[in-house]
DNA sequence: GATGCCATCAGGGATTTCCTGATCTATTCG
DNA sequence: CGAATAGATCAGGAAATCCCTGATGGCATC
């Protein structure tokens, strides 16, 4: 019964799977090759490969992990949005905050679910994107709801929903460690803007140092699973 | 037919997942489920569980996380360690930082990968273990060799305890994200002397840069809570 | 009394931080 | 529409720091 509306659509749908956690990929591949109206037709963890499998493949949705091995998830969100405009894309990160799920869908996925939720979601989430819809894990909106009615304050004293998109990005990297120069040379920036994005979200945040700043960005990097 | 043949040969060992993403869990199974010697007896992503799973099925190994969903997984490990004195224990981290792999390993495990290996690594990494091996990965060995490329010979001891009581106490106030000028006066002494700790804290450490001090002391002060 | 470790500090070139702008673009708003 | 606002990019320059080498004195241990 149900498999058999599945035989009256005769092409299964493909899906790109974009992650830099080669466990994941198996796991995604496993989990979407029991859907009898899904198949894999590709996988990357790079942005790079990402965007050449897009054009080669053309596949009917991407899941796309936001933390990927050369760059930003959102940054290839709006490169493939621009390029493959009726490309679906569901993001599915390990970072639980709100913020995060918001920022995807602005750049232009259709959904967003985490990492921690049962396998089984994936298949629904992934159905439901490729419907037209847009979905969203229940903490994620549950976490925006509840965000409302008394906001937190995660790390510092400021909020980081302040911080632009590419101030969000510096930050996560001094989270990971990495100096200007290493930043700068990973964006294509010069070390003067990066220097620039650092002054920005030490105001925007509240901190009067460099050490401040590091100490915050780790503690977030490390809050986040 | 199959399995009289597993009886005349060898018997599977068993092997028991412990992580808190299901999709990890899911491309574990797959990977280790295509080894012939191995075989996954149970799987979960809680300390509590895994405690149970370990009593009633008494697996060869176990490919534990750190970040479980109700506690830390070197927390586990001590458990394991010391109510199962025979169990094997690897552990497949997200965190590729060798501060971590040195307490695991400290801890009681007999091995540390990072998930963002490729997956056929895992199945080395759990036969080596298996047979008795240490495994660890090759980066993590790479940052520990020079980490002690300084010293006589490697030991297994925390790179920490080597610090003295002065290199502590500077230490523990970077992981404050107190400032070099901060550190002396509050210490009364001279920049140059802080700075000479600092140098030797990041070469006993094996850390390249004053980020990737930065970053460890954060994390360290982070831990002791 | 030689050796090693610790704590203290200095010199000096390379790099980063930190402050103040400046330019261009996109969006919002009256 | 024009103005205002916010974002992203980059520069100049003084101050602070990083990072290397090396030095001194104290205090153990063997």
């Amino acid at each position: 019964m149900r498999s058999r509306r599945w035989q009256l659509n005769a092409r299964k749908r493909t899906v790109l799977i974009v992650d830099d956690h080669p466990l994941v990929r198996e796991g995604l591949k496993g989990v979407i090759g029991e859907a009898a109206d899904l198949t894999v037709c590709g996988e990357t963890g790079k942005i790079r490969e990402a965007q050449d499998l897009a054009r080669e493949l053309n596949p009917d949705i991407a899941i796309i992990d936001l933390s990927l091995e050369d760059g930003n998830g959102l940054e290839l969100i709006r490169r493939l949005k621009s390029r493959y405009p009726e490309l679906r894309m569901l993001v599915c990160s390990m970072r639980d905050e709100s913020l995060f799920a918001e920022r995807a869908i602005n750049s232009g996925a259709h959904g967003y679910i985490n990492k921690h939720e049962v396998a089984g979601h994936v298949i629904d989430a992934l159905r439901q994107v490729l419907a037209g819809k847009i979905y969203l894990s229940p903490d994620v909106v549950e976490r925006i709801i509840t965000g409302f009615a008394h906001q937190k304050q995660p790390t510092a004293g400021s909020s980081i929903d302040e911080l632009s998109n590419r101030e969000l990005e510096v930050f996560w990297l001094i989270g990971q460690g990495r100096s200007t120069t290493e930043i700068a040379k990973q964006l294509n920036l010069s070390v003067k803007t990066v220097e620039t994005h650092r002054e920005k979200i030490k105001r925007k945040l509240g901190l009067t140092s460099a050490g401040q700043l590091m100490r915050h960005a780790v503690q977030w990097d490390l809050e986040q699973r």
